[in-house]
DNA sequence: TCAACGAGTAACGTTGTACT
DNA sequence: AGTACAACGTTACTCGTTGA
């Protein structure tokens, strides 16, 4: 006889000690108990200043730090099958847990794997010392809508030592890091992105769309130095991590497990071995996730057409849970007896579809128990301001998880 | 053709705190 | 008193797709 979830008991006495409400929905023949309230605050500068490079839709620390704290011990296995800029890994990183990461898209481990390998300031400054970004370079594209000719030199420069290093083997973790920051400075509005003012970081327009903002706003893009704003950067990024979180995250990341594949067909990824999985997937069509990063794959000379391709991008919810189902079954072959999946969504469509719903029967058809929704309400900034869409009134404003758990009981007729 | 819809972020400025 | 910086509230601003 399985003792009743201790996970559901701590929901329960948080609850009763901060006013929370509880109610419960009937999916098929079942009713499941939903939480709604403040669990976690996601107000910005509150999580550790590594995770501070943009990507687009990416979920706040607090929330996987509220599930590895509940559900995990250090040294369990923490996985999230999209996993973007890294959230899960890191924070799982930075609380002794070993992250397992996949995205189909090569860009992400690029983002999330340096940042568990944190250099010294000084290794990055006399890394940059010793490139040459000063020969001129013929160009196959043109990108002086976004940069400086002298910028775009520089940066042009860069990416063929980067690009070269990777392709004979010789790129170090110095380089890595180089190649995130980087990346990560491509476009931006304001002074320390390689750009000209264009669109928040994590999204790069088009060249024709960039031409039309320069001419709205009357600007040529100014010259910005490359290596000066990699530091500056590079030691924002660094202000939390003392030598404890240092020594921590060097430990983790010999472990740690990158994976660039399709969320369904993780072969890599070992059977009941993962304690507890954090993800968001793409919530329908909502995010055009290639398009955005279109700039970032052609600085790390990636294909993004090639990317988009595997990209789950149905419009309508049967579709897109019939992706899901895939997804689900290959978390209950990797989840080891008695791990949990914490999968969140979010409501689309001016709430009128709720995703967590659609999620339920998903993880149960795949074998999993459903513990418990858990939604996270609060007025913090999830798409405030940005297209003019005003926080708690329009967009995503909640992050609703649904909680599930693998038996410890073997599956009886499993494959 | 037009309206609906939508997974932010970095810098600035003020206030607070620590140290000389 | 003066300096430095940490903390944090506030501010600025755009595109692309779809379906009626």
């Amino acid at each position: 006889m399985e003792k009743k979830s201790s996970f559901i008991h701590q929901i329960e006495e948080f609850r009763q000690s901060n006013v929370l409400i509880a109610d419960s929905i009937s999916i098929g023949n079942q009713a499941i108990v939903r939480y709604t309230g403040e669990f976690w605050t996601a107000k910005q500068r509150q999580a550790n200043a590594l995770h501070e490079i943009s990507y687009r839709a990416c979920f706040k620390p607090q929330l996987p730090r509220f599930f590895i704290e509940h559900l995990t011990q250090p040294g369990d296995k923490v996985y999230d099958p999209f996993s973007g800029r890294g959230t899960t890994a890191l924070e799982a990183a930075l609380m002794g847990r070993v992250p397992v990461a996949n995205d189909i898209n090569p860009l992400s481990a690029m983002m999330a794997a340096p940042r568990l390998l944190p250099p010294m300031v000084e290794e990055v400054k006399q890394r940059l010392s010793e490139i040459d970004l000063s020969p001129s370079n013929s160009t196959e594209i043109d990108l002086t809508m976004f940069y400086h000719t002298d910028t775009f030199r520089e940066l042009l420069n860069l990416r063929s030592y980067l690009i070269g290093k990777d392709g004979n083997g010789s790129l170090d973790s110095t380089d890595r890091w180089i190649r995130m920051v980087a990346t990560n400075r491509l476009t931006g509005h304001s002074t320390n992105f390689f750009s000209g003012y264009t669109f928040p970081p994590n999204q790069a327009v088009s060249a024709n769309r960039q031409r039309l903002i320069n001419q709205k706003r009357e600007q040529v893009p100014p010259y910005k130095n490359v290596k000066e704003i990699i530091v500056k950067k590079t030691k924002d990024l660094l202000k939390g991590i003392a030598e404890k979180e240092r020594s921590t995250l060097f430990g983790i990341a010999a472990q740690a497990q990158f994976v660039t594949g399709p969320a369904d067909s993780t072969k890599a990824i070992s059977a009941d071995s993962v304690a507890l999985t954090i993800t968001s997937p793409p919530f329908l069509d909502i995010v055009q996730y290639s398009d955005d990063n279109w700039l970032r794959c052609w600085f790390n000379g990636i294909d993004a057409d090639a990317v988009a391709s595997g990209i789950t991008m149905s419009k309508k919810v049967e579709d897109w849970c019939i992706v899901m189902q895939g997804v689900f079954d290959e978390l209950f072959r990797i989840t080891k007896p008695g791990g949990y999946v914490a999968f969140e969504v979010g409501e689309v469509k001016n709430g009128k579809i709720k995703l967590d719903e659609a999620v339920v029967p998903l993880g149960i058809g795949a074998g999993f128990i459903c513990e418990v929704i858990v939604i996270n309400a609060q007025e913090f900034t999830k798409t405030a301001n940005i297209w003019g869409v005003s926080n708690n009134s329009k967009g995503t404003n909640t992050n609703r998880i649904v909680v599930f758990r693998k038996n410890t009981a073997t599956k009886l007729g499993g494959s």
